[in-house]
RNA sequence: GGAAGAAUGGCAGAGUGGUUGAAUGCACCGGUCUUGAAAACCGGCGAACGUGAGAGCGUUUCUGGGGUUCGAAUCCCUAUUCUUCCGCCA
């Protein structure tokens, strides 16, 4: 949720923002009427205090007329006090009105983009950041496709996952679930050695914990909802991880707080179809490793930068062809003022697919979750919060599949062989 | 799931209707002392919002929501969570 306090003190930067995030001509109006609706807050609040103040005194100088005996003035006090209740009530039912009012306005407004980030509203106007210069076409034209792969080696099954849940829940088996398992724990390795705290948060979350982070209201049908307790499943460790730290002040030398957790995500995907969704592109439960850093405004981008390189290592240990975007206004997700997304290159099919996604929310979700830290002023601010995958499970053993294939099994990258105990999976 | 009890500031812990944002201790910050540190002593120390150039002032806040009262941390209702006992259980 952007700051009030900055739609209120610099209109142009914000108005200018929104345009380059691409949202509705409606929503450009929205900021003068947030605008207005906080004045009215205002407002609404300056005659409620003063009238409460009154009241609170009245309530005293009652209290004193019964210690002293002159009941009958205490009495004719008391009237004027419950005058002034009426009054009150009527005040304060305006002001819960107004600042929900308020709160849906500007919960709609999406996060400002870094001057960084390039304008466009659609995939083609990324820019590419960073690409390897690897080949893309040295493979086997009778390259299999990774669910075809993973029919001849039982790695998993699919068909299996629609028994026992639905579509897009794999059942991965034998090497196939070792070679998960080898993932998670190299990337979790690779993060703990970084610096990043581990954290093995609960798989579901209460609807605070999804309204802070920005799931909630706007992303309400991604997720799975277990009515019968109002919890949600988690569609990335980033809900978790980073409420952990929702209504905190954090000290200037706890920064950078870094964690980091593997959880499997859960998403709906509803409205998508198609040959996206082939295999292991596109499921509704897949691992991740996350990695979450709170961090001071001057030093977040700093920070940003170092998440992507680690990243890139992950991606260039496993020896998989990447490159790396920088989002355009109109690709980048609600709450994101700089994103970078990875993509691995399938040779067998042909595509690159998205294996993280890496980005500073700046203020957007410390906002909404009342995540600060005492400044050297020692007033409190907001942090940053940054996030990114490292990484997406279900795309990498897809790309891994398909890219080290041959004739007679498929090899295993050297990083991972002291995690899955084999060197080839066939 | 059943029964009983509890929920107060970063933590511990007083407070059962009237200057109580809330004693006290710890932690934390500033100072005195010290070569330095510790100890001791002195002072400060929650948060949000409104208002003001600022000092400040006002309002709200004692788990959440609702109620009684002129006035609630304190009384009532309700939700949640925790503790103990019973039941079930990996």
């Amino acid at each position: 949720m952007l700051e009030i306090g900055v739609i209120r003190g610099e209109r142009e930067r914000v108005i200018e923002g929104l345009k380059k995030k691409r949202v509705s001509e409606d929503q450009i109006l929205l900021v003068d009427k947030i605008v207005a609706k906080d004045d009215e807050r205002k407002s609404n609040q300056t005659q409620l205090d003063a009238l409460l103040s009154e009241m609170n005194n009245l309530s005293k100088e009652i209290g004193d007329l019964f210690k002293n005996g002159q009941a009958s003035q205490a009495n004719e006090l008391k009237n004027r006090v419950a005058d002034l209740k009426e009054v009150s009530k009527v005040l304060e039912s305006q002001a819960k009105q107004i600042s929900e009012e308020l709160e849906n306005m500007l919960i709609t407004l999406p996060n400002l983009p870094h001057s960084s980030v390039p304008n466009g509203s659609k995939a083609e106007d990324n820019e590419i950041f960073k690409q390897w210069n690897g080949p893309l076409d040295d493979i086997d034209q009778e390259a299999l496709p990774h669910w075809e792969l993973a029919e001849k080696y039982q790695i998993f099954s699919l068909a299996d996952g629609v028994k026992l849940t639905g579509a897009g829940f794999p059942v991965y088996k034998g090497k196939g679930a070792k070679l998960q398992r080898a993932l998670i724990s190299y990337f979790l390795d690779e993060a703990t050695d970084a610096g990043f705290l581990e954290i093995l948060p609960p798989h579901m979350v209460n609807e605070s914990s999804a309204r802070a982070t920005g799931q909630l209201p706007d992303k309400e049908g991604q997720m799975y909802h277990v009515t019968k307790d109002d919890l949600y499943l988690i569609p990335t460790a980033e809900v978790p991880i980073t409420n952990l730290y929702r209504d905190t002040i954090i000290q200037l030398s706890d920064f950078p707080v870094k964690m980091t957790g593997y959880t499997p995500c859960f998403r709906r995907e509803a409205g998508s179809y198609g040959a996206d969704v082939k295999g292991l592109n596109r499921v509704h439960q897949f691992d991740k490793v996350e990695i979450v850093v709170l961090e001071h405004p001057d030093k977040s981008y700093e920070t940003l930068m170092q998440m992507v390189e680690h990243v890139t290592k992950l991606v260039e240990a496993l020896g998989l062809p990447y490159r790396i975007l920088r989002l355009c206004g109109g690709d980048m997700s609600f709450g994101s003022a700089l994103t970078f997304d990875f993509e691995v290159y399938s040779k067998a099919q042909k595509r690159w697919l998205e294996v993280s996604s890496v980005s500073n929310f700046e203020t957007f979700q410390s906002n909404r979750m009342m995540l600060r830290f005492k400044d050297e002023n020692g007033k409190n601010r907001l942090a940053h919060t940054l996030n990114g995958s490292a990484l997406a499970l279900a795309r990498i053993v897809a790309t891994i599949l398909e890219n080290f294939q041959t004739k007679d099994g498929v090899i295993i990258p050297d990083v991972l062989r002291k995690y899955t105990g084999f060197d080839k999976l066939n």
